[in-house]
DNA sequence: TTTACGATTAACT
DNA sequence: GTTAATCGTAAAG
């Protein structure tokens, strides 16, 4: 099979009422695929130079989504390693820009609907241990306990969420 | 039209 | 640990 793929370790929770969310204070131009309805994904860019890929999670109209911080490549490992251009398996996807560029994500991603191609989304093979901890990278609401992890992953872009 | 800022990363001291 | 890179979006004039 070609393309790539890997098991999502990392992600952060986003809703309307979040002063760090795209979607706070209603919707706009940028942000309109956030409100799209769920299983759509939202691209943006960070910082003009990192794409970053959500999944939107919340009906049409909503505005909440969780942003994929980090993956486990198990798919098309050579093919992130040279879009990549690291060794480091744990390099390759521990990030929300690096996740992108690894897997090849840009705005023509943009609202395309997850599950579908180029997309495939399975649900977990088996039970996972997922732990909680404060999000990372945002200015705004940085208390709140919305980043969840896979409990012991070494892909993670933190090493230490500190538990 | 102009200016300020960001859910980041990589490089440098 | 600190700082620069880089550009689309939003808000102000």
């Amino acid at each position: 099979m070609e393309g790539v793929g890997g098991i999502v370790v990392e992600t952060e929770a986003y809703e309307p009422d979040d002063p760090a969310s795209h979607s706070f204070g209603g919707p706009t131009p940028r942000n309109a695929t956030m409100f799209g309805p769920a299983g759509t994904l939202y691209v943006y860019r960070s910082y003009g130079i990192h794409w970053c890929a959500n999944a939107v999670c919340a009906d049409e109209g909503v505005g909440a989504a969780v942003l994929l911080r980090a993956l486990e490549p198990t798919i098309g490992v050579d093919v992130m390693r040279a879009r990549r251009g690291v060794e480091d398996v744990r390099l390759l996807a521990s990030g929300p820009g690096r996740l992108t560029q690894a897997l090849g994500i840009t705005a023509e991603h943009d609202g395309r609907e997850l599950g579908k191609p180029p997309f495939a989304l399975d649900p977990p093979r088996a039970a996972v241990e997922v732990v909680a901890s404060p999000r990372v990278g945002i200015t705004r609401a940085t208390d709140l306990p919305w980043r969840y992890s896979l409990a012991g992953s070494s892909f993670v872009s933190r090493p230490r969420p500190r538990a």
